[in-house]
DNA sequence: GTAATTAATGATAAACAATCCCAATAGGGA
DNA sequence: TCCCTATTGGGATTGTTTATCATTAATTAC
């Protein structure tokens, strides 16, 4: 029986580390939804004792508090956003950067569903894939 | 530069061997899209000497040459579909199992941006998340 | 039918993302 | 300042997929 959400348990007091912080800065600094790879490194260069570890957990613990954005790739490691609103997203099939889809979200989208044999809809995520422009040419 | 596709070469000539035919037949026999360890259970009963790797790469050409269907699922292994016509899934975050969605497709949808910055869209997917009736209990 | 060509296989190693484990550390309330 | 426990570091581990390579076997040409 897979479990495929995260399990990252949140305890019901958050301390203030200096990790933490550093890692939200970087996830806040960064653009083109970085990797946890791309977050590790940006904290490492300030704080170079930082596991990889705790990077993931917390990037884990900020999504689960709605401070980051998770987006969960196909094929890829999960990337990150600091902006939170619900989106859509491009993705490039040759670089694999990932960038925000200029479009409305439509939380009612589900609502199309004829029958959903009683599955229980919470969420949807739609991702274009394609050639970004710099991997065109 | 990462490349996200999958780099599996499809030569000129494909030949057809015993295990590619079971891989196929495999996908075909199971529902509820098989993860590649799903087919190569089955695949092993029928052939014990068949490599785990020979799974992924038939699984791969066959996807390839669109007899089956490749469902890139986030976080989770992928899974693959014996019916082709594109669609959309709904996934269980509990047991990880995917279901197809009982909705019409938009192949227009990628009108609705306004603004690509010349990224070159090729193809969308759409993932409903939820938990499925069997987890609800 | 036989030989030649090369796609495909089996077994294993390796790449990659992410999590688990656990002893040691440190945040923050009392 | 003391205590509790959330958090950390670092390494081990899991899970999925691909790479490597010598060997096998499917197809083509003769």
């Amino acid at each position: 029986m897979e479990i495929t959400s995260k399990q990252i348990k949140v305890p019901t007091s958050t301390r203030n580390t200096v990790q933490r912080a550093l890692v939200l800065g970087a996830v806040q600094s960064l653009h083109h939804h970085p990797t946890s790879a791309d977050v590790y490194e940006v904290v490492r260069a300030q704080y170079p004792n930082i596991s990889r570890a705790t990077v993931y957990r917390n990037l884990g613990v900020l999504a689960k508090k709605g401070e980051v954005f998770r987006v969960e790739v196909p094929n890829g490691a999960d990337r990150y956003d600091f902006h939170n609103e619900p989106h859509y997203h491009l993705k490039c099939r040759v670089c694999g950067r990932v960038f925000d889809a200029d479009m409305p979200h439509m939380p009612n989208l589900a609502d199309a569903i004829t029958d959903t044999h009683g599955f229980h809809i919470e969420a949807h995520q739609i991702i274009f894939e394609g050639v970004c422009f710099d991997c065109q040419s």
